[in-house]
DNA sequence: CCATTTCACATACCCATGGTATGTGAATCG
DNA sequence: CGATTCACATACCATGGGTATGTGAAATGG
């Protein structure tokens, strides 16, 4: 049976995706060595080599995947919702849940920053959750629901108390007291009725 | 001259520690080679290991230095003002204007949660900054300024909506922008006179 | 005051691992 | 159907963390 090299090359591309998102998030970016992935996903450290330019750019195409999943998650999350509150509370909930995926804890909130750089990564951010957020809450400014001001820097410091938050679940904190708390910090923002 | 052997280990010590701090600061953990730090402090890679038992162990030693430092640096700044509120703010202050130092940001807030691992970092943090927070909003709140509520959840949302305030700032957002977002998020947490 | 021990390093070495250079056989193309 | 490309495998190199051992000067103690 002939296998197209496109498809062969995809299929590849896969396995050492796949494997590489479960040691990272096994075992750390640092602990992970590449042609153990390799191995694992059924090819030698030169197919990694051929699809990716180092060790880092497999961890950024996992970082993207999953950033991008989690946003997709986030975002369905709010979507299930009614008002432009509740879907920032959803949301938000979402997000701390999330946390206990260990693929989204030490992937996204541990390693990423480190390993691409803090710019790059904050890079990625933007372009799924962080962007999402930025535009809950201009909408929520623009309806008048919280007061008209900057979001982004808002925006950053709510993303940073929820990655925060996320870990401290993760690591055994109370999501249920970590919600309420966040809950009182967002309820603070409302403008009064 | 004769040297006892006491000041010479401590002065070797210290070059390890002042010129790993450097170093640690201005490349980044993994770009640090422990040979150059040992090198330029006058020594050679064997004092390092005879002082340290690793390479994240002397850079434990350096965070534990800059986190006391900056405690320090915290409590001090909060001191200067009276009332309770205006201490927690200018502490908050106090550490938004720190993220613009390279040793915080690269070692601090960026590295170490990586190098050191999430839980040991969070213990070291604990000791230093994250206990005098939890320890002001206890006091905020037994005074009726702040509502009654577990603080320990609260804390760890400011502490991490701060830290990557910090790091924004450092990158080039607006030290302004970012210090009133979180007045704002704080103002929100006041209890209605 | 001298022999012995300790200690603060230096030297030499190992080896794991990220990265590279090159080979190869099967798909693709003209 | 030959030439070429491509998706890998194989072999190799170099850096750097860690270790084992040597050494000479300070501490010890008799």
């Amino acid at each position: 049976m002939a296998v197209s090299r496109a498809e062969q090359r995809a299929v590849t591309r896969r396995a050492l995706l796949d494997e590489g998102l479960r040691r990272f998030a096994a075992d750390g970016y640092h602990r992970v060595v590449l042609a153990e992935v390799a191995r694992a996903a059924g090819v030698t450290k030169g197919a990694a080599y051929h699809h990716f330019d180092s060790k880092a750019g497999l961890f950024r195409a996992v970082v993207a995947e999953v950033q991008e999943g989690l946003g997709e998650r986030v975002a369905a999350a709010a979507e299930l919702h009614e008002g432009l509150w509740e879907q920032l509370r959803a949301g938000c909930r979402c997000f701390l849940a999330a946390g206990t995926d260990p693929a989204v804890r030490q992937i996204l909130l541990v390693d990423a920053p480190t390993v691409l750089g803090w710019d790059e990564w904050r890079a990625l951010d933007e372009e799924s959750s962080a962007r999402h957020l930025v535009e809950a809450l201009k909408a929520l400014a623009a309806a008048g629901i919280i007061a008209d001001q900057p979001v982004e820097p808002l925006a950053r410091l709510l993303s940073g108390a929820m990655n925060e938050a996320a870990l401290w679940i993760a690591r055994g904190g109370d999501p249920g007291a970590a919600e309420q708390a966040l809950d009182r910090l967002l309820a603070g923002l409302r403008t009064p009725a």
